[in-house]
RNA sequence: GCGGGUGUAGCUCAGUGGUAGAGCAUCACGUUGCCAACGUGAGGGUCGGGCGUUCAAGUCGCCUCACCCGCUCCA
């Protein structure tokens, strides 16, 4: 097996862009930061790993802790929604933080955090506070003028001290010396040092990086926004979901009230979420537009601890079951300055990460597991003004006549988050193998659920025969198996020729017509994986190949 | 957003101012007897895009876009 910090993501990506897996969108004009488009084979892939997750979410879920059937329902809600859904959720306030922009380096700077970063991760404040001491407030000219030639120049090359000492120096003696009884503080101190130009701009505040002159905060967007209708204004102004769960929450009151389902139970939902990442990075595991599979699971808050557990147990073997070895899989629980603002009160929120080739050693992120306590059906109780409680009548104390009087209640949530684009990413580096010693070095090892070709038939020459019970058996097949994914058949070129390119595609299985086949009608079936070859007869392979994809 | 690197055929890449190339891949025909065989032929590029310098630009300059690496960001 070939370990994943050895898998190169350039041979990856080469491979995604040659087999049809996935292509730098729009391509032909240059491409488009963060967005890919996925080819035939990729689709495929996706589709099925998309498939998969629906059918052990809903059409086939797990048993829960204690041996009982759990309920889990479908939904498909709308990309758009009501721009209040983002109010109330929290992704609007969120989105929107001020940032700083550094005239000097470009920085972005949340303007909140602003004086923690200068206080306890700033470089050139480290080495500049070595040389003043706030506690007495006494500055040492020479010292400063010294340091803002040699250390600060390297440091800070924007702050105003360096390009400026003298004028800087000299507005911060007027202040010292002409207010001796008012020693100067830290943050005044720093404003100082980062103006040149005292009476035309008042005092300005240092980027944490280089000492530059920030910007006036400005809300820094990372949704998607447009709008509905043909009139541009903020009246109408609408937002790409930036994640798919708030469409489950706002219907959380349909479902229940239309479907008979009972807390505890499961809204499911796959699709597109966008973000106007800062930085799209490393292949498709940050694109601005991906695709998520939620699913939000509601349980009374008692039980919240022992659903968050089951629910990162089972989320974890789920993907070791699609072929991710359990030794590039590890479940992380955040620490506590990680939790989102819906998830700070909660059991907690644990990721299952992946060692992706560009982590690799470390890990990244392919599911979160989140405890969102009730926030977002809090959330939007407030925002709507709509009651969203449940009523569960196997709760509350005893009536007379012994049945539970009942409660009412906002469930938790637990939220098992996966992204499909992320998943479909992990599943090709893991399947991506190099083997020197076959004939064909490089192929994709996909399990055989998900490989987006089932199998391949040849015929082992084009002649005698061979080409036509070839295509009989494809057709044959094909009509079996083609829900699940391509079956080709290929005349062309030498059989190892045609058995590489299967390789590469990931596809486990080639069945070669042969002369065998037209007198003993047995064919050869051939594994993806080990290269072995084992007969059987031509009446078989349908039942071979669904018992060998398990399906 | 910053710094560094890259961009030439589907893929991998040569090409240091003078007619746009190779290997693999693709297609056609022939051959074929189980692991990227062979022969013959064919298609495919406004050299990421734009502007400039020059008699002449893939090559030099400026701008821009995309990708990779490192910062930064990632409710």
């Amino acid at each position: 097996m070939t370990d994943n910090a050895d898998k190169s993501m350039d041979d990856i990506v080469s491979l995604c862009k040659r087999r049809g897996f996935v292509y730098p969108a729009s391509e032909i004009y240059g491409g488009i930061n963060g967005f890919w488009d996925y080819g035939p084979l990729g689709t495929q892939l996706k589709n099925n790993l998309r498939d998969a997750w629906w059918e052990a979410m809903v059409l086939n879920p797990p048993k829960g802790p204690d041996g009982e059937r759990l309920q889990i329902v479908g939904l498909d809600s709308s990309i758009i929604q009501n721009p209040k859904v983002w109010e109330a959720s929290g992704h609007l306030a969120g989105f929107a933080d001020p940032m700083r922009k550094c005239a000097g380096c470009g920085h972005f700077v949340r303007a909140d955090q602003l004086w923690e970063m200068l206080a306890t991760s700033s470089e050139w404040v480290d080495s500049l506070l070595q040389v003043f001491t706030p506690i007495t407030g006494d500055i040492d000219t020479p010292r400063l003028m010294d340091w803002a030639r040699k250390k600060g120049k390297k440091l800070a090359p924007n702050l105003a001290l360096v390009r400026n000492p003298e004028v800087t120096l000299s507005w911060l003696a007027q202040r010292v010396n002409g207010q001796p009884d008012a020693p100067v503080e830290m943050k005044e101190f720093m404003r100082h040092v980062a103006t040149e130009q005292l009476n035309a701009t008042g005092l300005q505040e240092p980027c944490p990086r280089c000492g530059g002159e920030l910007g006036e905060p400005a809300p820094f967007k990372l949704m998607f926004e447009t709008w509905a209708g043909m009139v541009q204004n903020d009246d109408n102004k609408a937002y790409l979901r930036p994640e798919t769960a708030q469409g489950i929450f706002i219907n959380f009151k349909n479902v229940v009230d239309t479907s008979r389902v009972k807390v505890p139970f499961g809204i499911a939902q796959v699709g597109k979420a966008f973000r106007n990442e800062v930085t799209p990075r490393n292949f498709i595991f940050r694109s601005r537009e991906f695709e998520q599979m939620e699913m939000e699971w509601f349980c009374h808050k008692d039980d919240a601890t022992k659903w968050y557990k089951f629910w990162q147990t089972e989320r974890k073997r789920w993907w070791e079951s699609l072929g991710l070895t359990s030794d590039n899989l590890i479940m992380r629980e955040h620490d506590k300055d990680e939790l989102s603002h819906y998830a700070k009160e909660g059991a907690g929120t644990a990721d299952v990460e992946y060692r992706y080739p560009f982590t690799a050693p470390g890990f990244g992120e392919l599911e979160g597991i989140a405890h969102r306590s009730n926030f977002d059906l809090t959330q939007h109780e407030n925002h709507s003004r709509t009651k969203l409680k449940y009523f569960d009548s196997a709760r509350g104390e005893l009536a007379k006549n012994g049945q539970p009087k009942g409660e009412h209640y906002l469930p938790d949530v637990i939220e098992p988050a996966a992204g499909l684009t992320r998943g479909v990413l992990a599943l090709l580096c893991e399947a991506y193998t190099r083997d020197d010693s076959r004939p064909s070095p490089e192929f994709l090892k996909l399990h055989p659920r998900l490989a987006p070709i089932k199998a391949a038939v040849f015929p082992l020459v084009k002649k005698d025969g061979m080409p036509e019970v070839a295509e009989k058996l494809h057709d044959e097949l094909q009509q079996r198996f083609g829900r699940t994914g391509f079956i080709e058949t290929d005349a062309k070129q030498s059989i190892g020729k045609r058995y590489a390119r299967m390789d590469e595609a990931g596809c486990p299985w080639c069945f070669t017509i042969d002369g065998d086949s037209l007198t003993e009608h047995t064919v050869t079936a051939r594994n993806r994986d080990t290269g072995e070859q084992q007969r059987i007869a031509i009446a078989q392979v349908g039942d071979f190949l669904h018992k060998a994809l398990n399906i």
